[in-house]
DNA sequence: TGTGCCCCCTGTAGGGATTACAGGATCAAG
DNA sequence: CTTGATCCTGTAATCCCTACAGGGGGCACA
């Protein structure tokens, strides 16, 4: 079991590979987000290279303000054998319309800090802008 | 008290305009992100326009992840007579920074999900598209 | 084969943000 | 004045994690 690569991982391991808390990686696999892996025979955790992937999206995609509920319907999609594109497909656009959406407010929100900012004197003037944009925001639609 | 521009709002009205639970209102104005409002004689919470607005910017901010922290801490700056330009500036310009790395990250999701839904047959293909985004991604950078 | 030390195990408690609920009072419309 | 909707307060529950306590495994190294 010496070096080069070594195919499974402790969950510490997982952990520093992922960047994912260790007490989360065994929140997720209670909550359904992660399978559950094998087990040595004293009782600990056994995870894959393919944990490592799963993993690492969930983490990207719960970093982007996904759901934990859809992440699992996307995975859950992507399991052996299981259904597929069709499927897939549906959800993916609907998170892709939510991404746009996302995108789409937070350039706003951007394009508004940045004038903001720019018109700021950065003295103490009591009329600043920024605070002028909070009280008086233009509409950023829906929300 | 009829129709046409009524000034004053009860927590459900204001919970209804802003899209704000009317619970959480209540909770924003505990945490201290909501100024609490006056009170009829019968203890009713009775809340102006200018709480419409700053709730509406509250909803804006937390729904594109901004802390309640960094929320108040933008807003508490906003009294009236309150320290201003030089602070809030920098405050801002945080803000601004955060918000343009998540939009980044976003139009990397956005990117990949676009490219992946469209090379999708929409049949029951068992080689998915999203499925083998899910499995391989591409790095994402950080995160 | 021991024997350390570190990491892992389980269950459970904590914390932040929000939402829900119970039991009672107020509002405002008829 | 009655009544149904809404509000009041305090507190519990929920979700998503994160942390802790106490008791073992894993494994290098002598």
């Amino acid at each position: 079991m010496a070096a080069a690569t070594k195919r499974t991982l402790s969950r510490g391991e997982l952990s520093r590979r992922t960047g994912v808390n260790s007490e989360t990686i065994r929140y997720f696999e209670r909550i359904g987000i992660l399978s559950t892996p094998q087990r040595t025979q004293g009782g600990h955790r056994v995870y894959s290279q393919q944990h490592v992937r799963t993993l690492s999206f969930v983490r990207r995609a719960r970093g982007l303000g996904f759901a934990p509920d859809e992440v699992r319907a996307i995975l859950d999609l992507g399991g052996p054998g299981k259904a597929c594109c069709a499927e897939v497909q549906e959800i993916a656009e609907r998170h892709l319309e939510q991404v746009r959406a996302k995108i789409a407010d937070l350039l706003e929100i951007e394009r508004l800090l940045a004038a903001t900012v720019e018109r700021c004197s950065g003295e103490s003037d009591p009329n600043c802008a920024v605070i002028d944009m909070i009280e008086h925001p233009e509409p950023v639609h829906s929300m």
